[in-house]
DNA sequence: CCTAATTACTTCACTGGCGAACTATCCTCT
DNA sequence: AGAGGATAGTTCGCCAGTGAAGTAATTAGG
């Protein structure tokens, strides 16, 4: 497969074409798009290389590490769902997983008997000091080119569109 | 499902809270991994969900611009996996929807008879006109507050990451 | 030339994620 | 108290994407 820049390359070309039959196309916005969906891409493919090893994806691996950095240690699907963006049937699995895995256990809550509680188990804390140390040289691999001050812009850049983002999906008639 | 600026705060606290544990944990790195990620996801599911009324996803979508934006009109699966990077499977069943949409034609080259040409068709060109312009409005709200210089430097940094992650997983022994 | 290796694409079986429908528990209002 | 509605989680069936194996056409080496 390619590598990001030739695709890149492609893109802008391919973009510059577009534009000379639909001229109001926002190039500059499109390619930043682009840019964005491959690069994020890209860092999740390369992210997800390094937890397979450990029988995990992303998703898991967040998971598992929202209830890890949670002060109690423990935290219920519901709340975990809103945090990381994922719908609740995905979480199901997602505690199906942690806990065959011996990562986390589930227990149901007893003040409210619908809740489950899902906490991290010694294993589990075992593993995350585990996978985190060997992720951070690819970590900072992929700034290693910035400067400090680049990747505070970047990070407020970032930021930026995010509200962006949130206001785009949440002022439209929308849940 | 909250908006992403509460999921970022959230995220914020509990990276604070994992370093405390594990001190050599680069903390604006790892920041800036989530953020591209969040931002990157959240503007995929927003574009899909504007291109799910005519049927297609990103890949699909991103597979008929490049038909498209091609200076013949047309394309072979394998240039583009290439460029859309993608597999070789997932292309054949991209190739399957457009072609059953009426937006491509599937034909196999006489010059060479592995391969298959995938060509725009009319109806083709004509969805693409009429998906695109009620994207630009989305697009740009993306970026609305962002200077134009703002743009330009998020342009060049997302590139720059682009880059290093390129050679991350190029210097590497891997293919 | 004719076998071997390569290339292009397809098929199959599997994982990951989502929406809709369901169950169980809790809350509220009379 | 008990009916109605809200909330928490799970199950089911579907779409999207992947890796491994298979088929067909082409190129390379002896």
């Amino acid at each position: 497969m390619k590598q990001m820049h030739e695709c890149l390359a492609h893109m802008d070309a391919g973009i510059a074409r577009v534009r000379e039959i639909i001229p109001e196309l926002p190039m500059q916005e499109v390619q930043l798009t682009r840019l964005l969906l491959m690069v994020g891409g890209t860092l999740l493919d390369e992210l997800e290389l390094n937890l397979k090893p450990h029988g995990l994806n992303d998703s898991d691996f967040r998971t598992l590490m929202m209830i890890y950095s949670s002060p109690s240690g423990s935290a219920s699907p519901t709340e975990l769902c809103e945090y990381a963006q994922q719908g609740a049937t995905n979480m199901t699995r997602i505690a199906n997983v942690l806990v065959k895995a011996g990562l986390v256990t589930r227990a149901t809550s007893a003040e409210d008997r619908r809740r489950v509680v899902l906490s991290i188990t010694t294993a589990g804390k075992r593993l995350v000091r585990k996978i985190l140390p060997p992720l951070f040289p690819q970590v900072l691999g992929a700034f290693a080119t910035l400067s400090a001050s680049d990747k505070r812009t970047l990070d407020r850049l970032l930021r930026q569109v995010a509200l962006n983002i949130d206001s785009l999906t949440h002022s439209d008639h929308r849940p």
